[in-house]
RNA sequence: GGGCGAUUGGCUCAGUGGUAGAGCGCCUCGUUCACACCGAGGAGGUCACUGGUUCGAACCCAGUAUCGCCCA
């Protein structure tokens, strides 16, 4: 035991022991009973660890150190998340490269840059490479910032099994998701269409639902004239004029009287003098423009429902390039309306919709001056520019959002959730309502490089056309493939790209169809099948609310397809650190605080507190100005260390006794009654998720035993002559202060695992985390008759002999001649059990006595020492 | 517009039917022989608002307002 205590250096020094010695390695011979498995969240390496993440990994931390305390031996690994665009992004940044899959791969190529100090090196100056090497660059940064994130976490704390780790673009990554996908498509759960799908034009990729966004963007409201046959106008409002060339019918609401002539009748657009139907559909907004609405192909996600649902013709405009097609399509047919569309023909469709607005002023049908207005356009959630919609080739998962041939699978995945334990259990909704609102299947095609790639080839034939309704796929024992760079087998590579050869499917999946695959990733699955059975299905997810309806669906249809079963039956879902404006923190507000300084300012523990005493889903305020509840921790961490230095030192060199049976006297066996309904309760809440409740409890039992107990007994444990005590009483002190320490600590260790370590190898054998978690049986036992109320009774009394001292200002350690304290009946009844205690404490030389008050209240002659 | 959550002392939050709680901050005092990263004592709230249910509401119900998040 050290001299003087403090909490520096304590996570290196406990960080190597731990290390060294394996403390938190999973013991793979347990039998699945036995085990606790987490399917962690894999931070994005490329990004950066912010307060947010030491806040949920925090909760997940304690969740894991309570389980292996109980017995459970935990499977808590770690993953690192580089698939997809963060890192092809800070890669580009990094090195100032680009990929141009065109080019050969360069042997020992050396990046024009390395690190650019978070700056962005503008597209022009990036230097193109192969995708072999963009991949390799790839690889050797996230290599680096793995290194970062795991000193951090264990910094921090947490007791991940570091022998455990993955990469979500690992190979093993790739072979699970693969097969996954080929699965997938074998029972027809995957499957290829030429859809309508929203596009970002920058990215050139395919955007799913659950990565849009809805943001305002400026735009004009247009009024436009469409004709009758009979030469009358039906006006329209529209936000986009270009798109009048792709119009396919007009529509409104079925119960707008205004409307109901024309109903089935057919009007011509302006300038291109296409015949189109006007058609009745409940999503028409009566309220809104003139209360039709012009159908395009494709303008927003209303136009696809009315295509879908009336059955109408596709007239795409827009290609990939986000430019107007240059062939003028075929369903314009006036010499007018072909040579307006040749007019736009490769023009963006901003400059397009000026050249539509000229030419409908031209014709006198644009009725008014443009009004400018907000609209509501989807973007990609990484993008800058309103997302298109095209119509391409795409890979699709089923997830109920459409029918599924021959099941329900919506219903289904509802009652997935419903089986699932939230934490807290309202979230559970925000899972339901995802699931009833999804209007498509899971769109899994990406069409950009650093990521898994669809494993598949299609032959080509004679004419060098390929046959996309029968692509080659490789066997699961070939996996994982790179169908750009290897042929299938009965090919070689020179047939790639000839007619009556192949071609490799280009695209990659989308980041969540390996991600959702992280249970089966970490679990064995395909590789290591005993284990798998001893982890999977798993015990917990932790992860954020924002991502309930990506990753957490994700994976419950993964497993729910591959498995028929849930991936865990836990989920915790962590709130939100907001800043003191309440807001939700993000970087571009400018938080400066760095995790790693956070922790190295207040203590790895005193940072976990403050993690730790904000309930799961509860968002919690962080100001980085007033750090209050991480000086609370660590107040708390080094009462931890004072207190325990202390309640140990009273025997001198002799052990601390654990002997329950030498525990005789009533305070004593009140104190161990006390901490028995702790342990209860803390147990009890833990079990359910509520560490907050867990550690209010035990801290508040804490601080009582350091301000009244201890205070109370200590002139009893040092065994002092002017006590007055026989060695019995002198023994049931120090036991009770040993027994009260080996079980606050346990308690204590999931939240302050340094502070509690520190302090459990002066004395004990072994680490705490591995110590088993304390039950309440065996302080009942030692104390059963033990009465808590004699302990809230002997603090109150405690506490009045303060106040009289207090009020007189005068030093508490000044003596009382005499003294009465008044209180309640039944705790008048109770305190000569404690006489000799409160004497001492309240330095009362003569009589102490007890008298029936109303309220707490002590009267003493003071012995003012003479100054 | 829809969903979910929140609204309790200056601040951060507990408290799901029986006379308002904690910590921080504040005020007063003390103390360096476990702890100045300390101790003791004290002041401070008509529980967002309006109705309703009930013998009784911070708590249950309905509505309103404000804030946050997610989705349109």
């Amino acid at each position: 035991m050290p001299d003087k205590v403090a909490l520096e250096g304590l996570e290196e020094r406990w960080g190597q022991t731990w290390a060294e010695h394996g403390t938190y390695t999973f013991d793979r011979s347990r039998s699945r009973e036995e085990v606790f498995s987490i399917d962690t969240p894999p931070p994005t390496v490329s990004g950066s660890l912010h307060v947010g993440h030491v806040f949920s990994y925090t909760h997940t931390d304690v969740v894991a150190r309570f389980q292996r305390m109980r017995g459970r031996e935990v499977f808590y690994p770690m993953g690192w998340d580089d698939n997809g665009l963060p890192t092809e992004r800070r890669v580009q940044n990094y090195y100032g490269v680009r990929c141009d899959p065109s080019l050969p791969y360069v042997a020992d190529f050396t990046p024009p840059h390395d690190g650019t100090d978070g700056k962005n090196v503008k597209p022009g100056d990036q230097v193109p490479v192969s995708r072999r090497n963009f991949i390799e660059l790839c690889e050797q940064l996230t290599a680096q910032d793995e290194k970062q994130f795991e000193a951090l976490w264990r910094y921090l704390g947490l007791s991940v099994d570091w022998s455990q780790t993955y990469q979500t673009i690992g190979t093993r990554a790739q072979k699970v998701a693969q097969v996954a996908f080929l699965r997938n498509l074998a029972r027809g759960e995957a499957y290829q269409a030429d859809a309508p799908g929203l596009w970002d034009v920058t990215f050139q990729t395919a955007v799913a639902q659950a990565e849009l966004e809805a943001r305002d963007y400026p735009g004009h409201f247009h009024e436009v004239a469409f004709h009758t046959s009979a030469g009358e106008n039906v006006v329209i409002e529209t936000t986009r004029p270009e798109l009048l060339p792709a119009c396919v019918a007009l529509i409104a609401h079925p119960d707008d009287e205004r409307y109901q002539a024309l109903f089935g009748t057919t009007v011509t657009t302006p300038v291109f003098g296409v015949e189109i139907p006007v058609l009745a559909h409940p999503d028409a907004e009566k309220d809104k423009g003139s209360g039709i609405a012009m159908c395009c192909t494709f303008g927003d996600l209303t136009d696809v429902t009315w295509w879908r649902e009336l059955n109408l013709p596709t007239r795409s405009v827009v290609g990939r390039d986000g430019r107007i097609l240059a062939d003028t399509p075929e369903w314009i047919t006036t010499d007018s309306g072909r040579a307006t569309y040749a007019e736009l023909a490769g023009k963006t469709t901003f400059s397009a919709r000026t050249a539509v607005v000229d030419a409908l002023m031209a014709s006198g049908d644009l009725l008014a001056e443009p009004k400018p207005t907000q609209r509501k356009a989807n973007f990609y959630e990484k993008g800058d520019k309103p997302l298109e919609i095209v119509t391409s080739r795409q890979w699709y998962i089923r997830n109920g959002g459409r029918e599924a041939p021959g099941r329900n699978l919506r219903g289904e995945l509802l009652a997935r959730g419903d089986e699932l334990a939230f934490h807290p259990d309202f979230m559970g909704v925000r899972y339901a309502n995802w699931v009833n609102g999804l209007n498509g299947d899971w769109l899994i095609s990406r069409q950009r490089f650093f990521g898994v790639p669809i494993p598949l080839w299609y032959r080509l034939d004679e004419a060098g056309e390929p046959d996309l309704g029968d692509p080659i796929q490789p066997t699961e024992d070939q996996l994982p493939v790179d169908p750009s760079s290897q042929a299938p087998a009965g090919y070689t590579e020179d047939q790639r790209g000839v007619p009556g050869g192949f071609i490799g499917d280009l695209d990659i999946m989308d980041t969540w169809a390996t991600s959702s695959l992280t249970p089966q990733i970490v679990a064995g699955w395909l590789e290591d099948e005993d284990l798998f059975g001893r982890i999977f299905p798993m015990d917990l997810r932790p992860q954020g609310q924002d991502i309930i309806r990506t990753w957490l669906f994700a994976t419950v249809l993964r497993s729910h397809l591959e498995h028929g079963s849930l991936p865990w039956t836990d989920a915790a879902i962590s709130g939100w650190i907001l800043d003191p404006d309440r807001k939700k923190m993000s970087k571009s507000k400018g938080n400066v605080v760095t995790p790693m300084g956070l922790l190295e300012q207040h203590g790895s523990d005193a940072v976990r507190y403050w993690a730790a005493s904000a309930r799961l889903g509860t968002d919690a305020a962080f100001d980085p100005q007033r750090p209050t509840q991480m000086k609370i921790g660590r107040r708390l961490a080094i009462k931890v260390l004072n207190a325990s230095k202390f309640a140990l030192s009273f025997g001198g060199d002799e052990p601390v006794s654990l002997d329950g049976g030498a525990v005789t006297e009533p305070i004593d066996r009140a104190v161990l009654a006390a901490l028995a309904t702790v342990v209860d309760e803390a147990t009890t809440a833990l079990e359910s998720y509520d560490h907050t409740r867990a550690l209010e409890v035990t801290e508040t039992f804490f601080w009582t035993f350091c301000d009244d107990y201890l205070e109370l007994v200590k002139d009893r444990a040092y065994g002092r002559e002017d006590a007055g005590l026989d060695p019995a009483s002198v023994a049931s002190a120090r036991t009770t202060l040993g027994l009260v320490l080996d079980v606050v600590l346990r308690l204590l260790a999931p939240v302050l695992p340094f502070a509690t370590e520190e302090v459990w190898c002066w004395w004990r054998e072994g680490s705490v985390h591995r110590a088993p978690w304390p039950v309440s049986a065996p302080l009942r036992e030692a104390a059963p008759d033990g009465d808590p109320h004699l302990l809230a009774a002997a603090g109150a009394a405690l506490a009045a002999l303060r106040k009289v001292k207090s009020e007189a200002k005068v030093s508490q350690k000044t003596r009382l001649s005499a003294a009465v304290v008044h209180a309640p009946e039944a705790e008048v009844a109770l305190l000569p059990a404690v006489l000799a205690d409160l004497r001492a404490v309240g330095g009362v030389d003569g009589e102490l006595r007890f008298q029936v008050g109303d309220e707490h209240r002590a009267e003493g002659e003071l012995l003012v020492e003479a100054e």
